[in-house]
Order: C-alpha cells, then sequence, then structure tokens
DNA sequence: AATCGCGTAAATTTCGAAATTTTCTTGTAA
DNA sequence: TTACAAGAAAATTTCGAAATTTACGCGATT
C-alpha cells in the first residue's frame, strides 16, 4: 500500500501537476482513478478537487464531475488581460502606499530573478533551474503589487497568475538565449518604472513584458 | 422528517442567507448544526459549503471549518475599491466592443430598474419592492458589463458584487426617499456616460454611485 | 491572579458503501 | 443509415459512522 500521505500534500501535489500541466486541457480528473495514486479515499480527493476549483486551476460542474481547466488562445488571452489589469492597479497602489521596505522587498527580489536569469541565458537552457527561476519570477510578481494594500486583489492575483502558468507551460516556446534576454530587459524595465513610480512607464513595461501571451 | 430537499436548493437558501446577513460576519457554519435544518446529512452541507466559499461567501480553513466572511471597514473598503476597478473596466470595454444589442439590453435594464426606483422613492419605503429592485439593480450593472467579452472578469465581477451585497446588507442605513433619490440619479449619471461612450465620465460616474461605501 | 497541563467534549475530516445520476452500448424501428 | 429506446456500465453524490484533530473546562503549580 501507498505509505499514508497527508491531505495537505496530495493538495499540493495536484497543484504542482495542474500549473506543470501534467494533465490535458479538459481532461477529466476522477476521484476513483486519482484515489490510487494517493493512498486514500475517492471523497478524500473530491474533497481536494473542489478546492482546487476555487483556484481556478479545475473546473467543476454538478453532476459532472471535475476537468483539468479548458485552454484556447481565448481563455490564454482572456486570462493575460486580465493579469494586465491587476498588476498594474496593484503596482500603481503600491507605488502609491509604498515604502522603503516594499522599494528594498522588490528590489531584492528582482536582484535574486536577475542573477539567475543571467545564468540560464549564459547557458541558453533552463534546465534544472527552471523551478529556481519560477519561484523567483514569482516572487518578483508579487513583490511588486505587495503594498497594494487590498488583500481581495492580492488574493485574485494570485488566483489568476496561477491559471497563467497553468495555461502558458503547455504552450510550448522555445526557451533559449533570446527568449530569456528579452525577459531580462522587461524584468528591468519594469522594476526601475515602479521605483520611479512612473506609472504610466509602469503600465507600458507591465503590458510589454505580458504582450507575447496575447 | 422534513420533506426531502434537494441540494441545489440548499445551496440557493444558503447563498441567500449569506447574501441577506441572516448568518452574522464571522459566525460560524457548523455542517452538523445545519443538517437538521434541511433533511440531508453533514458532508453535503460541507459539501455545499466548500462551493460557496469558492465565491468568497463563506471563509474556509482546514481543520478549522466554515465561517461567514468576515466585516469591518476595511473589508468593506477593499470589497467596494476592487468592484470600482472591475466595473469600470468591464465598462470600458463594453463601451469599446458592445454594439447596438448591448445598448438596448442596457437601456432595458436601466428602464426596470429606474420604474422600481421611482415608485420606492415616491412611497419613502422599499417595503416588499425590495426583492424585485435587488434583482433589477444587479441586472443592470451586469449590463454595463456584459459586452467586455472577457469571461473571467465576469465571474469575478460576479463574486465580488455578492460579497458586496452580503458586506453592505449588514450596514444598517436609511432606505429613505433621499436614499433612493440620489441613487436614481447615479444609475442615469452611470447609463448616460456609458451610452455617450464617454470614459472619463462613466469612470467617474461609477466611482460616486459607490463612493458611499468607502 | 496567571499560566500551564491534562482530560473530556465537540468539531472536523476521512472512509467505504449505498443510492442516484449520467454515459455508453446495443438493439429495434422508421 | 439514422434515430430512438432500453439496458448495462461507469461515474458522481450522498450517507452514517469511525478516526483524527481541535477546542474547552478544570485543577494544580508558580
Amino acid at each position: 500500500m501507498t505509505p499514508r500521505i497527508e491531505t495537505p500534500d496530495i493538495y499540493e501535489d495536484l497543484r504542482v501537476r495542474l500549473m506543470s500541466a501534467r494533465f490535458a486541457p479538459g481532461e477529466k480528473l476522477k476521484p476513483a482513478e486519482l484515489q490510487g495514486h494517493y493512498g486514500c479515499s475517492a471523497n478524500t480527493i473530491r474533497d481536494v478537487l473542489l478546492r482546487l476549483s476555487k483556484v481556478g486551476l479545475v473546473e467543476f460542474e454538478m453532476q459532472k464531475g471535475f476537468r483539468a481547466s479548458e485552454s484556447s488562445p481565448e481563455a490564454r488571452r482572456d486570462i493575460t488581460l486580465f493579469r494586465v489589469l491587476l498588476e498594474r492597479e496593484g503596482t500603481r497602489l503600491s507605488m502609491q502606499k509604498g515604502g522603503t521596505e516594499w522599494e528594498a522587498g522588490l528590489a531584492a527580489a528582482h536582484h535574486k530573478l536577475s542573477h539567475i536569469e543571467t545564468r540560464i541565458a549564459r547557458v541558453g537552457d533552463p534546465g534544472e533551474d527552471m523551478r529556481l527561476w519560477s519561484n523567483a519570477e514569482k516572487e518578483f510578481h508579487f513583490s511588486l503589487i505587495s503594498a497594494c494594500g487590498s488583500p481581495i486583489l492580492i488574493e485574485t492575483y494570485s488566483n489568476i497568475y496561477a491559471r497563467f502558468r497553468q495555461q502558458m507551460v503547455s504552450q510550448e516556446r522555445d526557451f533559449g538565449e533570446d527568449y530569456f534576454r528579452a525577459i531580462i530587459a522587461e524584468h528591468k524595465a519594469i522594476l526601475d518604472a515602479a521605483l520611479a513610480r512612473d506609472e504610466i512607464r509602469c503600465n507600458a513595461a507591465i503590458y510589454d513584458h505580458l504582450k507575447r501571451n496575447l
């Protein structure tokens, strides 16, 4: 028998698998099947899937069960534009309210991110640094909006960021040298505009960073 | 025994009770207690509450159970500002993309709303028209953003609108003659600005309509 | 009086099976 | 061949109870 797994771990494992597109878009998620992988009952899986549907990583319909979120050009566009809206507003508010701690946190997050990115750009291939980069990228974007003072905006952004990742990882793209070189410049542009508290420039930088997904 | 109630009805009943603030903010929602009112098992209630937590009407914490959403001046302010953000963006996009059908639907929704509001304002008391007004108000605001072309924005707005209602109904306010006279003017201002496709004016009108909740 | 620890009560989560609903398959008629 | 219907299989939901975790009250100690 599988060595008893804690429920939070099941949630975490399924979340990661969903965000890594290890389930095909629209694929049915049957508690009775997933039950086998983890040593628990189908109801526990159902419970976890209901919670994941709150984030938007899975879709739930009464009497129809669960599915991995659908993917389409329209869906990706929708998610991207919504993310731009939230990230702009969150950053705008942070620039307005954020103090030195916000600036320091943002600079630190960017420094870490930039360090990883230059290393990847040198080699030309993310390789095993992919997970490190993933975390650092997330930290940077959350730092941006962290001083906005709106718990609801942050929570909603958190959900949309997860769905964004889920949609984009399935999109094969060449994570080559050029890709990361471009990303580096874009993150730098966002950082500079944010620290300069230049709303117009910041809005443009955020859009430029995400427009490749439209 | 209570005459067998369908699960969707339980969901709907709890949703309405939550939005009518029939549970105190932060009040614990115990499946084992609620089970009595409806003729079902505690697990069914748990299921429904998990789904309601997706909308944001109830808060869920692992091993701690469910609570009706907390209420505070900060929470109300947060929700209101977020609603302003979404309603502005949704309306902006609708003004950009919406055609004649959008205009017609919006005009119709406002006509119905305005009819009910003038009747209430004449009497000075909502009375039993309150439910009618509630529905019409909701229809009007959803009409505004209906042509935005973003399913995610509409769904998120739907959630935040429900939470907004939940927060505000508990705020005793005098729904007197003056209140409805003001509301009538505000809705008219939003309608006019939207039909004129005047973004600046529309943003201002939406803010003016909701600023009393800040 | 305040704090800590222990034991009891209460609440939450998990389970496996039964009941219900949906989906699929197969057969029949137009 | 298509459409429809009936039956079987599969999936989802619901249930009541057991297991686990958390919350509470009470007494002892500092």
